[in-house]
DNA sequence: GACATATCGTTTAGTGCTAAACTATATAGT
DNA sequence: ACTATATAGTTTAGCACTAAACGATATGTC
């Protein structure tokens, strides 16, 4: 049951797109997004809206799947632009606390809205049910290799 | 015919499942390679294996989708490493040509060996119908972006 | 209480990427 | 031939990422 060299062959065509479309993908919603917005940075606004805000930084950095070190320097570019705030942790003197603030709300949806064109051009030349139906496989991998990162 | 919340969503699902993927996959690739060889630096070789050498750098930069910049940073680097040499093109002034050495070749080839466990492993959870199943919907995509980025 | 260990956030060094400015060379139009 | 434009490669500035070292604070053990 060892893997053959085709079966290698094609995993590694899989992880060739992968790498590909997210280089591609990320290049073209970072064009579309305003203010000199990252999708880094996007992704924080977009967790701290759609999971409530109030966590430390190492919190949101292990849920981004990023490493400490780089969380800081994200939370540093969205609090000079004033879209987070970040506060000392009362009950732990080494923690943080980053909330959004409203003109972080408004950016997110102003991202979320120069996104759409694109989603939507895609949205004509593929059936949410194509891509619908490779999502759950590339869920299963992605947890796959949280799992083993660790 | 307009794209419901619904598409969309799923859509940005697709996107974040691919970036995550891309990242976790590039960790877990570069940490196995030899001598500090990352993914870009194993791409440009495994391109000059596969595809003969003796190119033009734009070239590589544009099979690989990245920049002429980006591509001079890692052309430097396996030059350093003594994998690749880069001469003057003899009819065109402007132009150089990269060549791989037979330590690029070499290095190629533990590159892939040092992958081959970890692919092997994803093997033993994923069937390779499951995940060749997915690799046309990703390339249709890939296309997709490349046509649209110019 | 004191010491060892763990965790949080920051910082630094190194790599990769883009975009844009720059140099040098080629090619096309007049 | 001369000029205008295009192309090849380099460089710089800026953002993101990792890994590792560091300082400060918590926590657990004795």
């Amino acid at each position: 049951m060892s893997a053959n060299p085709k079966d290698m062959e094609a995993l590694f065509g899989f992880f060739n797109e992968i790498g590909i479309i997210a280089q591609l993908s990320g290049n073209a919603f970072e064009k579309a997004m305003p203010d000199g917005m990252t999708l880094a940075q996007f992704s924080v606004l977009n967790h701290l809206c759609r999971l409530g805000d109030g966590w430390p930084p190492q919190r949101i950095a292990r849920a981004m799947q990023v490493t400490k070190g780089a969380m800081t320097g994200t939370l540093k570019h969205l609090e000079g632009k004033g879209l987070v705030v970040i506060t000392p942790d009362a009950t732990d003197g080494r923690a943080k606390r980053v909330n959004i603030t409203d003109e972080g709300r408004a950016m997110r949806d102003a991202c979320i809205g120069a996104m759409a064109p694109m989603l939507q051009a895609l949205l004509q030349d593929f059936t949410p049910a194509e891509i619908g139906a490779v999502v759950p496989v590339l869920a299963a991998v992605r947890a796959w290799l949280d799992q083993r990162r660790s």
